[in-house]
DNA sequence: ACCTATTTGTCCGTATGTATG
DNA sequence: CCATACATACGGACAAATAGG
């Protein structure tokens, strides 16, 4: 795990974090399973405040890409859990689409034909 | 905007104060384009902190029902922007099951077939 | 064009709680 | 029981974007 931070970027601390071991896991340096250094750790080694890293782990857990839970750590999901992972984030997404009155087989098809490309967070404008 | 909280209830303060405005933007208490009140308002009239309300907020907009900006404030998504909403929600959604390995045509399916219970927001595991 | 107030964004620090091992 | 580690909430500070005068 070498996580590289450079504060005077323009993007934010967590942002940086998060994006650095989002590509670990993208490329398999870090292995499903394995638990990330903890917050604290990071925090220590890169000098930067505990909720910083705490911030960027979260980034990830909303992902779905790691696991997180007080004594235990952050832990990188497992690909063969890749389902059960999709699914609280599939019906969250079904829940919305409902509320804004986009039936289900339009999500899907939108599902479908969705481009992977420029997936930033914005502010939803 | 009457939003309830209760500090001796063991669901966070910053959810509950999400899951009320999340109600009031369903039932349609709050129009799109209407701006929330500030966070600083909030958390003065409520005696919580500035951060919290901020939660609660972040929390909204990642859910993609509210917009939010430095000197505007926060904004009731329009209704008819819908699919410009879930558009990136998509995007993430499909980019996470490539790198899990689950092909579109599943990953629509699995759409098209989801329940809307039980969206509560876990620790992926 | 300028200035000011407002409002969110980020980061830091501290404290307490809760789950895990 | 105890140490570890994340979860939540409080507080303060400064930056950046926006709106209004």
């Amino acid at each position: 795990m070498l996580l590289r931070i450079d504060p005077t970027r323009d993007e934010p601390v967590y942002a940086q974090l998060a994006a650095s071991i989002r590509a670990d896991i993208a490329a398999g340096r870090v292995v499903a399973g394995e638990r990330l250094p903890s917050a604290k750790d990071v925090a220590g080694s890169l000098d930067v405040n505990l909720h910083t890293v705490l911030h960027a782990y979260q980034v990830l857990r909303d992902e779905g890409l790691i696991s997180m839970r007080p004594g235990r750590g952050a832990v990188v999901a497992e690909r063969g859990a890749a389902v059960a992972i999709l699914l609280p984030r599939i019906a969250r997404l079904a829940a919305q689409a409902d509320e804004l009155g986009i039936d289900r087989e339009t999500l899907a098809s939108l599902v479908r034909d969705a481009g992977t490309e420029d997936i930033r967070k914005g502010t939803s404008e």
